[in-house]
RNA sequence: GGGCGGUUAGCUCAGCCGGUUAGAGCGCCUGCCUUACAAGCAGGAGGUCCACGGUUCGAUCCCGUGACCGCCCA
């Protein structure tokens, strides 16, 4: 068997990403009886495609997924796509507009019909994308937001909740998005500060000449709308303008003043415009006094004909001639300098517009107060804990969710209206007649909803719901969500609220919130920056297994990842690594006539074997822990250190003199295979396909194990032997010294020489016990001191012509004089009565006897130094 | 305005309940192509744990204040 002499990944990748899918090997058992570990796959976007996000996250769930079922699980991970109702409309009325095409041209169905092809061509993209980073999901319960049963999970919920009264409809201020022509969730609206100005606009008092009451506005074109002027009834100032008016500057209307308390005496002038239309505290105020609305914004952002002479130009430009006009006038007070939160539509970033129109709103309260206390009570954790905090934080002032959207992509709002007796009907099938006054005169609301309201459903409408599935009953509640903060609210919030309403129970056990992707400046990445990463393009110039690496070395819980290329080499060098070792135990297994196999745990006899099982052991229960609380950095790090300076640098190097021509399987060989095809198994969850690539490799016919490493049993403890750890601790104390040695008299790495060892006890019996392997690892021929010559217990002597002792002297000296530091203190510890009396036994002894061992190395130092 | 997170080696980051010479990877310096691996091996240098104050026998860790960086919500 021989391997390549350097790692190259792009040659195996492909392979078991192909060859994992056509096997399925990851399609989970609805009549299972092992224990049940079950996920659903935060579902990406149809119009997306993978970013390091993605990546990132697939490989935490996958590293779970992959441990879980060589645990012994019954592990479900469940794929699929969100139809992203705006993004997706947005993609594909932009490649119509590219040849002149208006959806309204169009028309509903066949724009619908464009979509779907769009959808069958780029859908999924992320998808395919994962398959060939070998994402272990249940590619046969593949799901999309859109398909049948998922849509009858949304048309069920919709009429559920509006038989509950709570989904209603009705005329209130929403966000609205003058580009994709629709209302939008708060969540979906993004503020950002944005440098503008303060305007205080004189409005004259009527009847009073040169009498004004000045405002300040941020939006001078909303005046074109007011209905009043608002001043607070307590402020002196004004107390003899109650039940006055002003006129409306520009338009000549008259206005009311009216007393309001949202007028603060102290900010600005304390008098406030009112524009029920364009503001939400306006459409507040509006309704305390019954003022009138006039729409002076419409729908695209143009002023309406309500605004006479200014009508049709867009708010923009409005806004500067009116500025104008108003000065011209003199009714510009002053302008200043001022910083707004302007709120972006999350999509296309188009400033959003308050307006008032008819939505359907889910009222949230009801939904929301079960599952807050699900996350008290701890049926569901949210981890790190601090998301906890956000999670109530937003729930416990949850405002009511304006559900639908003037899109056409999506799910259709399942409601009627009767053109006769205007009522609505809403059914779980379409009706043919009204539900109120039998008319069949029915139209239905153009309207769908929020993507979101879907993928709240998404934990059981992908298992079957509304029907009692076998899968719903095997795999519901799911065992673990991962994801980013990001939708923490959009989605975790929402799942929780519909899981617990419809299924009676919390939609997973644990949410597990995983770190931000940035770039190497800490900055978001995202398209308009241009500073995203593809992973595939990184995955096939490293290879998947170090990009993972990469990632999952990083993944500390709670902080982002700062991601630069050039953490990819050290990884890619982990996996080249892992591709040497194993091609030195191929190419020895053909000069000892080993064929490849797996063989059954031998018997550990030699110091090497019973040391390394014990590190075997040490290592997989550090990593199950792990990677069972979601610390994969933790995961990585260990598995390193245990493959490379554990298995590599110390095991090898020990077994390497014992491995002979024509041995056969001998007990050093089956230790080795044994260590190493565990050392696979361990490693497996991490890096999957160097993993499989090697196991494959080294199985041979192996018709005992599975077909696959992936359904292999994951390392469990097995040997724990103290005194092989305390015998390799001598040991490598002994090669550390001679190597020490060799670098300070800068003896030729290469050249063979004598050395002689004065130990006492445990660390004389390994030096003779484990003479050759040390002589082998220090290039040494070791020989013995029955007497000490400097009066320490331990004491190497190499035989070389040249003395060099300076750099010797040197690097004593400087050990001696930070033991000395560390010696004093220590003392000045131990001599302080209130630490004595104070501090908890064990601490106290353990300093004394860390005391006596340094006060022992530094006597040990002084001698050595003369 | 309210809240959250961060500040540890040149860089990127670990560091569980406060305790026993503060660690890793990369980079750097020195020496080695020792027939698995130069994507490697061996040795080494490098730290006022942001600042100040407090609690404590003892603080990188807990508390307070401040500075700087990043983020969320209004």
């Amino acid at each position: 068997m021989q391997l390549d002499k350097v790692y190259e990944p792009q040659r195996f990748e492909p392979r078991w990403a192909q060859w994992w899918i056509e096997q399925a090997l990851f399609t989970a058992d609805n009549t299972s009886d092992k224990p049940m570990y079950s996920l659903v796959i935060p579902p990406p976007n149809v119009t997306g495609s993978l970013h390091m996000g993605h990546m990132l996250e697939h490989t935490e769930i996958d590293a779970s997924m992959r441990w879980r079922r060589m645990r012994g699980d019954n592990v479900l991970w469940l794929p699929g796509t969100d139809h992203a109702g705006i993004a997706t409309q947005m993609v594909v009325e932009r490649q119509l507009a590219a040849q002149g095409i208006r959806r309204r041209d169009l028309g509903r169905d066949a724009f619908e019909q464009k979509v779907w092809e769009w959808k069958a061509v780029s859908g999924g993209a992320i998808l395919n994308q994962m398959k060939t980073t070998g994402a272990s999901c249940d590619w046969s319960r593949e799901r999309f937001t859109l398909d049948p049963g998922l849509s009858r999970a949304v048309r069920e919920t919709f009429v559920r909740l509006y038989e509950k009264g709570l989904i209603y409809r009705g005329e209130y201020m929403v966000n609205w998005c003058p580009r994709c022509l629709t209302a939008l969730s708060d969540l979906e609206v993004e503020h950002e500060d944005t440098a503008s100005h303060l305007w205080h606009i004189r409005y004259p008092v009527k009847g009073q000449p040169d009498r004004f009451l000045t405002v300040a506005t941020t939006r001078p074109e909303t005046m074109l709308g007011d209905t009043a002027v608002a001043l607070n009834a307590a402020d002196p100032r004004y107390l003899d303008l109650h039940g006055h008016a002003v006129i409306l500057p520009l338009l000549n209307r008259e206005i009311p003043i009216v007393c309001d308390d949202m007028a603060d005496p102290k900010f600005g002038t304390g008098v406030v415009k009112v524009t029920p239309s364009h503001d939400p505290n306006d459409f507040e105020c509006g309704k305390r006094h019954n003022l009138p609305h006039v729409k002076v914004i419409g729908e695209e952002g143009r002023i309406t004909e309500a605004a006479g002479p200014y009508a049709g130009l867009d708010r923009y430009e409005a806004r500067k001639r009116i500025v104008l006009d108003l000065e011209a006038a003199g009714l510009l007070a002053k302008t200043e300098d001022y910083t707004l939160s302007a709120g972006k539509c999350q999509r296309c970033s188009t400033i959003v517009e308050p307006l008032v129109s008819k939505q359907w709103f889910a009222r949230m309260k009801p939904l929301a107060e079960p599952a807050i206390r699900a996350v008290e009570e701890g049926r569901t954790v949210i981890e790190p804990e601090n998301w906890r905090r956000v999670y109530f934080e937003w729930m416990r002032n949850i405002r009511d969710w304006c559900v639908s959207r003037q899109l056409w992509w999506g799910h259709r709002i399942p409601a009627w209206h009767c053109q006769d007796c205007t009522k609505v009907t809403v059914a779980r099938t379409d009706p043919d007649t009204c539900v109120h006054c039998g008319s069949a005169q029915l139209v239905r609301d153009p309207d769908v909803l929020d993507t979101w309201f879907s993928s709240g459903l998404w934990p059981f409408s992908t298992m079957g719901w509304p029907d009692q599935t076998k899968d719903l009953a095997a795999f519901y509640p799911t065992s673990l969500m991962i994801m980013g903060f990001e939708i923490l609210f959009f989605w975790c919030a929402r799942m929780m609220m519909f899981g617990l309403e419809c299924m009676g129970e919390v939609p997973f056990r644990r949410v597990f919130i995983h770190g931000i992707v940035r770039d190497a400046k800490g900055k978001k990445m995202s398209k308009t920056r241009g500073n995203t990463v593809d992973p595939l393009d990184i995955t096939s110039k490293y290879g998947t297994d170090a990009v993972r690496m990469a990632l999952l070395t990083s993944a500390a819980p709670g902080t982002d990842i700062l991601w630069t290329e050039d953490k990819l080499p050290s990884s890619r060098a982990f996996a080249n690594k892992i591709w040497n070792a194993a091609r030195f135990l191929f190419l020895n297994m053909e000069r000892s006539g080993v064929e490849p196999c797996i063989p059954e745990p031998p018997e550990a006899i030699q110091l090497e074997d019973r040391w390394i099982r014990t590190r075997l052991s040490e290592a997989s229960t550090r990593i199950a822990a792990a990677i069972d609380t979601n610390r994969y950095h933790d995961a990585a790090q260990t598995a390193w250190h245990f493959f490379w300076h554990d298995f590599c640098d110390w095991y090898i190097e020990m077994k390497k003199p014992r491995f002979v021509e024509n041995s056969g399987l001998n007990n050093d060989w089956a230790n080795c295979l044994h260590v190493f095809e565990s050392a696979l198994r361990l490693l497996h969850p991490l890096m999957p396909f160097i993993t499989e690539e090697l196991w494959q490799r080294l199985r041979g016919a192996g018709e005992s194990q599975p077909v696959s490493i992936a359904l292999a049993r994951y390392p469990e403890p097995a040997l724990n032997d103290p005194a092989a750890a305390a015998g390799m601790e001598a040991l490598e104390r002994i090669v550390t010294a001679i190597r020490n040695e060799r670098a300070d008299r800068k003896v030729d790495p290469n050249k063979l020489i004598d050395a002689r060892l004065f130990a006492t006890g445990a660390t004389r019996d390994v030096a003779e016990a484990q003479r050759e392997i040390i002589g082998k690892i220090g290039r040494v021929n070791l020989g013995f001191l029955e007497t000490s010559p400097n009066q320490t217990d331990f004491a190497l002597e190499l035989v070389v012509e040249q003395a060099n002792e300076d750099a010797r002297k040197a690097r004593l000296a400087k050990e001696a004089e930070q033991l000395e530091k560390v010696i004093a203190n220590s003392r000045r510890q131990l001599g302080d009565e209130k630490f004595l009396g104070r501090a908890p036994a064990h601490i106290v002894e353990g300093l004394r006897t860390k005391l006596a061992e340094y006060e022992q190395q530094l006597d040990n130092l002084r001698k050595t130094l003369g």
